[in-house]
DNA sequence: CAAGTGATTAGC
DNA sequence: CTAATCACTTGC
């Protein structure tokens, strides 16, 4: 099942956050055939308020601007000349919050993400940020995609009890001062590819 | 462990 | 216009 808007819109990103863990990320490729991982690890971005945020204190600029629009949509930036970076976008219009899609394990289509990845172990197919979007084949082009269209979407899965998700710092943000420290990644215990211990 | 990579942005 | 920066990965 295919989740809506409702799952999206809510205005606890934390939450959010928290429940995408065990979901299903779908992409339908260029011939139709599903691409799809179970949702290991994320992180979350909150806005105006959160000084490792693209969008902190309002800042609105080109690449952004897809934030501030309403939950349920996808936000793809480039990263370092080399990477792509996969979110979506959480919250009521005009508030940036964003999820961060840190590492999946792959479901569907393993043999297409091994050709895209090259010649590597399957455990580093989609355990980081960049990895995943090039193994799910995702680039600029997904940027403002809503997640009810076809062409990429979260479904439901598998359920995690509290005991089996844990939280802590997040990843590369350490310019942020106080918000470097806020436990706003989140990941599931014992899973192979979530991208950092 | 460190270099590489180029779009994006903020700062003149 | 120009320079600095960066939600990372890979191969030394």
């Amino acid at each position: 099942m295919k989740l809506t808007h409702d799952f999206f819109v809510r205005k606890d990103t934390l939450h959010i956050a928290s429940d995408l863990l065990g979901k299903l990320l779908v992409v339908s490729n260029e011939t139709g055939e599903r691409v799809s991982g179970m949702i290991v690890e994320t992180e979350a971005y909150l806005g105006e308020i959160d000084k490792a945020a693209h969008s902190f204190s309002g800042r609105r600029t080109a690449r952004n601007e897809i934030t501030y629009a309403e939950g349920g949509h996808v936000y793809v930036f480039f990263i370092y000349g080399l990477y792509y970076q996969l979110n979506f976008v959480c919250s009521h219009i005009d508030d940036p919050s964003v999820v961060l899609i840190r590492a999946v394990e792959p479901v569907e289509g393993i043999e297409i993400m091994r050709t895209r990845r090259g010649k590597m172990p399957d455990k580093n197919l989609t355990s980081g940020p960049g990895k995943l979007c090039i193994a799910f084949g995702i680039d600029k082009s997904f940027n403002g995609e809503d997640l009810l269209g076809d062409r990429i979407w979260v479904e439901e899965y598998k359920n995690f009890s509290r005991d089996e998700i844990v939280s802590g710092k997040r990843i590369g943000v350490g310019y942020a001062e106080e918000f470097a420290e806020m436990p706003w990644r989140f990941w599931l215990t014992n899973n192979l590819f979530v991208s950092k211990k």
